[in-house]
DNA sequence: ACAAAAGTGTTGAATTTACACCCATGT
DNA sequence: ACATGGGTGTAAATTCAACACTTTTGT
């Protein structure tokens, strides 16, 4: 069998991690699990876990978060493998990627070893963890800017201002709160319902997701001047 | 040793493939290699080749690259990992694919295994190939979109209509010549020669890069309009 | 002279940006 | 009443988009 002499290359390992971005109390937050298991234990990382030779790995990212949040219900996009020889001391273990949004109520339980952590002040992760929370906070970001992707990490019912907070957080800037509503209204993607949410000042307008409108993909806008 | 106990989780192999772009003679070209290793002798996919078990991935591609074309200074960037158990024949071969571009006067040299096809005219290739020349596409275009990467296609000294033809091309679309030449002018990332290009009808001005304009980054506009 | 391709100019529309100002609430 | 955060209005500046027109070449 032709296998045979191919044997000496099949000696990698695989294993999945996930950056998972929500948005809770007014801050952008990433789920952080401890680690247990040899050789990391009481460090922390990004949560993730063996692939076995002969499984999906959608399906090894399903059933690790079924068991870390009880659901797999959220939107996810693979991002880079990390493949460096030596980034794991047992031997060559490729790492997938990916980042994950969403919305806080969505999650139906933490697994005690999971933690959230704001996503502007991650801890020191194990591995190389802290450069795949880099690679996700790009794009997240890209994300932002390209796509209606921040109804991925709300409520079904949200307010306006908080989404002006998700951007501010995520691209660590100020931008004019009253010109970026309106930009928001007329891109046609909310429709507001008729109640409002209680705060100190003035209520602000609670707002749905019109699914309609959010069919139709982007213009492409194709221009030489860059984003 | 500890080792002992993970070993038949290192099973898989790994590929790189290269899906590289140039622009040359009016035409956006993928470089396709003929195929002559078990167990896909006589098809035609895109560039590439196996990775030993302690070979960087970044090595891999440099070796073969210098193979193929004899040199390894293009720009590159790595996509998707294909994962899928059952893509290889031999086993869970895992595919780490990149896209590079490449301006067709840095071309070594052509191994004969290899051709130029148009971009848009790719033909059949070998396993997910077809698949992987998608997500080329997409990378390119949103490379074109937010980067000044027409650059890393084009002759040192080129000329503002074959920017114009790249992106149609790439887009698949007709733009207004004219605005968008001088679209390019106000970037500021062009300067003229004093130059020009014989052609049917009036030559067009020769221009190379401005390599200072280059550096500062672009303003990264934060807004609710997505591109 | 004429066709073809390159490049310039002009104009109205659309979008962006910066603020001034008004509104609805809790204390 | 007033501070606070939410929201509307408006006007100048910039960018976009369509297209007429001029320029420079080969035949």
């Amino acid at each position: 069998m032709a296998m045979f002499e191919f044997e000496h290359l099949f000696r990698g390992a695989f294993s999945v991690n996930i950056g998972l971005i929500t948005y809770h109390e007014g801050k952008l937050q990433l789920l952080i699990q401890e680690k247990e298991d040899y050789p990391s234990q009481n460090e922390t990382g990004l949560p993730g876990k063996i692939i076995l030779p002969n499984e999906e790995t959608e399906d090894a990212l399903k059933k690790l978060m079924l068991e870390l949040i009880g659901t797999t219900n959220f939107y996810r996009k693979q991002l880079n493998a990390f493949t460096k020889v030596n980034r794991h001391p047992l031997g060559r273990v490729v790492c997938f990627t990916f980042y994950g949004l969403i919305s806080f109520e969505k999650v139906k339980q933490m697994s005690s070893k999971l933690s959230w952590h704001e996503l502007n002040n991650v801890p020191n992760l194990c591995y190389d963890h802290n450069d795949i929370v880099k690679l996700i906070r790009n794009s997240f970001r890209k994300g932002l800017v390209r796509h209606p992707r921040v109804f991925e990490i709300l409520p079904e019912e949200f307010v306006l201002p908080d989404i002006l907070t998700i951007y501010q957080q995520a691209f660590l800037t100020k931008l004019d709160a009253s010109n970026f509503s309106k930009q928001i209204i007329k891109s046609e993607l909310v429709k507001p319902i008729n109640k409002t949410r209680k705060a100190f000042g003035r209520p602000a307008k609670l707002y749905t997701l019109n699914k309609s409108a959010i069919k139709k993909k982007s213009k492409e806008k194709v221009s030489f001047n860059f984003y």
